[in-house]
DNA sequence: CATGAATGAGTGTTCATTCAT
DNA sequence: TATGAATGAACACTCATTCAT
């Protein structure tokens, strides 16, 4: 048998057996001593594994986010209209079940907006992407549909923007008192400008 | 008699003799000891005109924001429809001459992100009130001169946001190559859909 | 009229109006900016009056301790017994009353005990004096008097060193849970070895 | 494999070599810069086996009042009365030969007398019911033996205090000049009290 | 392949004292 | 005489990383 390791898997478990850990106290107060001891080796081995504190951050936001995205997209297949779709989207902000990767996706942010490090800004674009296409091919297929006004393309990246602008807004001041209920109300007013009326619809058929 | 300091004078050179360095290194990598060097006082002063080193920056930011809110006050009274107002208010984001505020300000929100601290919120909340309420009033005004249909009321909150989310994407991946192109297409589009045409608003009279 | 102001008088004044402060803060934990606001004078005036913070520290511990004795010495005047007397003398180290003061002791004592300086040393060699002259007028007293034993004249040393050893004893354990019972106790146990019985006493005459 | 170290063994191992270095320059006035220095290891290595610089100071009082304790729980085997066996008791307060642990347990008390530490009042209470304990254990004996009127038993504590009491008293100002003839005679005087004379004990037998 | 002992530069902050006015 | 602005040495303590085993 190969003692080598698949280093892969065990760099994956590693970082999952973190995750409780870090989702608990946080990325900044955090220490690789701690990290070690809760993945149960020793802090040279996590060394062989991760070279640095930040790597294994970025593989567990990542890790979390696909996990994260899986759900989101099983979900967002049980949305009828790209409305609620959007909504769907946008629940990540507020809701209470995605409470703990908010608080990480928080403090990945706060790295992520003063890092110079490229794979940190690799990682953030991939990110950034792979919600944009969502959003995108969403709304595209909505215009295809006759949902929506082929106007609402242009405001694709406006729409993403938005999100994660009221965001940071509700977490850096105590003016945004209920995250969601903005959010729904900023999406149903610019669908309420782009969304074609069922009548309307009826009539173009 | 002792020396007559005016304490808050000193308290602004400290702090604005420190702005160069603060762009040049970034804040978080920046000792109070390098600072007080840099306003050419002792650590000990560094410490009788500001409680903590997070309080200095708070003080440039705050000096700095309130010079550039009046350059642009003045900018936009020279502005004549709120479409040109809101992107002239967005060109904080992106112009050459808000360079180094920006710079600063992306610190600070990176700070405001993960602190706790009560009077940073404050802080952040009066800088929040401050423009949501610059905007408000710019698109209310709009409304009742006839320039914008009163459904934009509804989309002033979420203006806001999405100024401060498309920048945010922009620093943080490699996506947003052009700003400024970018923030002035979104305005475009929704202004084209919430703005009275010329000809319909001469119907109208 | 002598703008000359009585130093000796302002100086007392000083540390007297710092009393509350520092038996509500400790010695320790004082600092020379707080003593001089609290004496609503400057730093600098500080130093004209004392040389050092330990300088008001020994200043005022006198004059409370003097402030102390001459109520002890009314209270001891209203003692009937030898054994009383003691038993009064050793309240300081129990009762409510002194309970600042005795605070303010145990700090004192701290210093003193790893202090080398000369003037510490000379304050407390005075203090002690003051006191263990006072018991041994008192136990002579009762000597003359016939309530002792002309031995306890030996253990007037002893008496002294007893009750300061019991009460830091009781302020560093937490062995010594009630010490007005145990000193007490002690107090009455070596009475009853060296005071002559009433009975006896009639038989003397 | 990992470097094995025997954890206890080198914490005992850098108490000890600071031992000198504290001796001469005193606990409240090092740096634990200084100590990590004169034990040869680095600072941060010293906080891997001390979690504060007090407890580097409970260290050594420790490990050196045990290996006293030994030596002078031989020193007591080889005394014949009660009133040798507290005299040699005593002793640790004069002796040249404890000169230096003296030190240090002036340094402790100082310590202790303000400290709130949980541990530190845990580790001084130790210290005291392991004296207090082998008093007691004397006295009882000898009252057994006949050697002592039984009253001696209610003098236990007061012993112990006293010893405390008088060699805090010698420490802290000029007016003992000699502590070994006054606790001495101190001790004898009490013993002639408490003491039961030969003649009457063989009246007895 | 795994370890964890060792590290030391670096941190923010305090405060008794001085001295120019 | 009175001041309080200025000081800077000193402090305990942290932690990502290395490397000998």
């Amino acid at each position: 048998m190969a003692i080598v390791v698949d280093k892969d898997r065990k760099r994956e478990k590693i970082a999952l057996s973190c995750k409780e850990l870090i989702l608990k106290e946080g990325i900044s107060s955090i220490s690789v001593a701690s990290l070690a001891k809760e993945a149960g080796i020793g802090k040279g081995t996590f060394y062989e594994y991760f070279e640095s504190k930040d790597a294994l951050i970025f593989e567990l936001v990542n890790i979390l986010m696909q996990e994260h995205n899986l759900k989101k997209e099983q979900k967002l297949n049980g949305c009828n209209s790209a409305r609620e779709k959007i909504k769907e989207f946008y629940s990540f902000f507020y809701s209470k079940d995605d409470c703990e990767l908010r608080r990480l996706y928080k403090e990945f942010l706060s790295i992520a907006l003063i890092s110079q490090d490229e794979k940190m800004i690799e990682f953030k674009s991939e990110c950034f992407n792979f919600y944009f296409n969502w959003i995108n091919t969403l709304i595209e297929d909505a215009i295809k549909s006759g949902e929506l006004l082929s106007v609402a393309k242009d405001l694709i990246k406006g729409m993403y923007a938005l999100g994660e602008g009221m965001f940071i807004q509700s977490v850096t001041t105590k003016d945004i008192v209920n995250l969601e209920q903005d959010l729904n109300k900023c999406v149903d007013d610019i669908f309420d400008l782009v969304e074609i009326p069922r009548n309307i619809k009826k009539e173009k058929e």
